[in-house]
Parts: structure tokens; C-alpha cells; sequence
DNA sequence: TCGATGGCTGTAAATATATACAGAACATCG
DNA sequence: CGATGTTCTGTATATATTTACAGCCATCGA
């Protein structure tokens, strides 16, 4: 609400003002905003500048060069800067609470979602060695993308009876295998007509940051 | 070790430029660097910043004010300024040319330096699959704390012969052994007297983006 | 219907900035 | 020892950049 009084142009003058930081390192002159925007006079630029500091996402220091400064009123409202938010980290899921509820979060980290797609949700601690031999070990972070529904082959975190575990998911009609990556370990099939079975989301990602040594 | 030909000046220089970004948001000007360090010529600031584009650690864009932009060479050596630096991706390391030299890198990525420990200054996209074992599998990330200094045990960014390679260290007095996680994978041996061995940094952590399904 | 604002063209300067040229003193290295 | 690199002073200039002034047309709330 606060810096919604922007009009259409001056959303894209200033979008345009944060890509050009993002992409070059540093603030566009008045110059490089009429070549952008077709614009003739550099005056359109200057008093877009001008609106743009009067309402406070920009700050214009006098007499200096490219001399634009994002406002913290501008960042919060711009997809590229603002848009990290924190992933929660999911540790030990305690038996029958959702995954995401307040007791299981141990901590927060922020990234570049770029890294992973789809877009992780959270990061869940894997326990145990079960996918070992598909590269995720015990402790590692699972970055998990929420979704109910699953493909073949792919990485799940599944819940049955309360359990939250992380399996490679195969489906045949009315028979879910949830299959370890680890000859020690025995794959779990669900019979759906049975039993409750929940995919809790994709895994998209593993974050390791103890390597052994 | 790359920009470590930096003067204790250059380095100065280079650290005013990047905590004029950091405070200001954008690189200051020849003058602005010469009142800073009490030049009393803007050619002393012109040829500071000439010799820092030659040795790679900024690029300077011909006849734009403020035309200063960090490389990823840079900000690999500067002090982390408050998790805003991106880590820069490695891909491909070119024989002979150093791990962060503009061609190698593919992509910066930002995030959270507490998940790793000791920080990481960049990302190693791992090759092939003689590491598996330890979990880190063909197109992973490793972050890598530059340091020439490693322990046994340790995973290792090793150059030997202009070729890098990620093992896991162990010395034994003038014979340092890189060892494989994969038993298909022969151990390299090596006599330093004999031959050049390079730490170029230490394993700190696994990224991997793309889970198989 | 008036006044304020948005969104521009066009012109003209003041001044901020980059950048070349000509040194000088001092180190380092083959 | 000469070549090369570093770190500066000092002067000059082309040009990049900001920024004021004078307008034009449209919209919109009072």
C-alpha cells in the first residue's frame, strides 16, 4: 500500500532502474533511461526521477552521477531484490503434526530460488540411509516443492501412518512402491484401497553441508 | 592465489570501491577515489583502476561514470558484505587458466552463508562419478572454501598438470594420495618433489539442483 | 472549470567524469 | 644494469551527465 500510488509508467521506470543495477552494478543515467524507454527529451527521465524521490522508493543524491539509490520502501515491492524469502528447515517431523507446524521448524536459511525448479517450499532433514545410493545422506537437506501429486520415478516426501519419509515413488493403478535407493533397505508398498497415503511434496534439490573430513 | 599479485594498495583500492557499492549502491567515481586516499591527481585513481582491470578484478566500461563493476574473481577475495555477495558457479575450468577466471563462470547464485562452514567463496560443478561414494555425483555443486592449506581426510579442489580435480586428500609425507569415493576409480598418487600439486580449496558443502525422476 | 499531476518534446547550459599525455621517484627482477 | 611495474603529481580536454527553463496535451478530482 504504501508506495502503490506509483502509476503503471513510473512501476516501469523503476523496475527498469533495479535491472539495470542487477545487470550492470550500478544505476542507469538519465540518458540510458530515454534510450530504454524511446524517451527524446531527457527531461521525461528527470521528471520521472523527480516523482519517483518524492514518493520515496528512489532517492536522487544531487550532483552525482547515476546517482540513484533504491529505497527500502522499493526493495520490498520488487520481484528481483526483495524476492528471497527465507526456506524453513524442517528437522525431526514429530509423529502427526503437519510438516510445515511451528514445532518443527529449526531454522531459516535464505537463497537464490534460481538454484532449484520447481520452486523449493522448505528444506526437510533427511534421516537415515535409505537413498543413499541416489546421492542423499543422512543429515543432508532435502529442498522440497509442495504438490500432492507425484510421477513415476521421482523423489517424494510421503507420509503413512504419521511417518514422513523420502522415497523414489512408483505407481501401478491402485499399488503405490515407495522404493529405498539402498539394497539394505526394503521398499514399502501402499495399497491405496487399504491404506492413507499422502505425498507431502517433491524433493527438487539436496543441500549437504557437513561433508565428512 | 589468482589475485593474490594484488598490491596491499590495489587491494585497498579494490576494498574502498566495493564499501562505496555496499553504502552507496553504486562504484565511485575517479574523484571520489582520490579524495578518499588524498590523491592529488584523478590519474592516480585512473591507473589504480587500470592496473585492477588488467589483473582481472574489475571490469571498467569505457566512457560511462561509474562504470566500475566487480568480477567474480573479486568477490570471491573481498570480506563476505552481509550475504548480498552472489557466489559465483564454476563450470568447466579451462586447462591452465585460473578456477575463477571470467571464462569459467557459467552463473552466480546468492545465498545464505551460515548453511556452510567455513565460508564458501565459490561453486564447483562437479565432473563425473569418482566421488560417488561420498554422495557427490556427476553435475553436483560443490562449495568450495579457497584455502591452499588441507588436512587428511578432507575433500580437496586439487589442480595437478593444469587438470582440476575434487578427491580426497591425503598426505603422507612428500607423497599426497587423491583419493576416489568409488571403487571403480584409481587413487592419483603423488611424489611432490617429483611433480606440482595445487590445493585450490577445500569441499564445504553439496548443492545438487537437478534429482533424477 | 480550474488547478494539480502525469507524461512527454526541445533546448541549453553548468558541471561532473573519464581519460590522454608528460613526467618523477622508487622498487623489483632477470 | 636496463626493463618493467607501482605509485604518484600536474595539466588538459572531450564528453557524459545532471538539471534548469519553456512548453504541449491529457486526465482527474474539487
Amino acid at each position: 500500500m504504501t508506495q502503490d500510488n506509483l502509476t503503471k509508467r513510473q512501476r516501469e521506470i523503476l523496475n527498469f532502474i533495479s535491472e539495470h543495477i542487477d545487470r550492470e552494478g550500478f544505476p542507469p543515467t538519465r540518458n540510458e533511461l530515454c534510450e530504454y524507454f524511446g524517451f527524446r527529451s531527457p527531461n521525461a527521465a528527470e521528471s520521472h526521477l523527480k516523482a519517483l524521490d518524492r514518493k520515496g522508493v528512489i532517492q536522487l543524491g544531487r550532483g552525482r552521477s547515476r546517482g540513484i539509490t533504491l529505497t527500502a520502501m522499493a526493495r520490498a515491492s520488487l520481484p528481483a531484490a526483495g524476492g528471497r524469502t527465507p526456506l524453513p528447515l524442517v528437522g525431526r517431523v514429530a509423529a502427526g503434526s503437519p510438516v510445515l507446524a511451528e514445532e518443527n521448524i529449526e531454522n531459516e536459511y535464505r537463497f537464490d530460488p534460481a538454484l532449484f525448479s520447481p520452486r523449493p517450499h522448505y528444506l526437510l532433514r533427511v534421516q537415515g540411509l535409505s537413498m543413499r545410493d541416489a546421492g542423499i545422506l543422512d543429515g543432508d537437506l532435502l529442498a522440497v516443492h509442495r504438490t500432492p501429486e507425484a510421477r513415476n520415478g521421482q523423489i517424494v516426501v510421503a507420509r503413512i501412518d504419521d511417518e514422513v519419509t523420502v522415497k523414489r515413488f512408483q505407481r501401478d493403478g491402485q499399488r503405490v512402491s515407495l522404493l529405498p535407493e539402498n539394497p539394505d533397505f526394503e521398499p514399502i508398498v501402499v495399497d491405496l484401497a487399504q491404506q492413507e497415503l499422502a505425498i507431502e511434496g517433491l524433493g527438487v534439490g539436496v543441500i549437504r553441508s557437513h561433508l565428512t573430513g
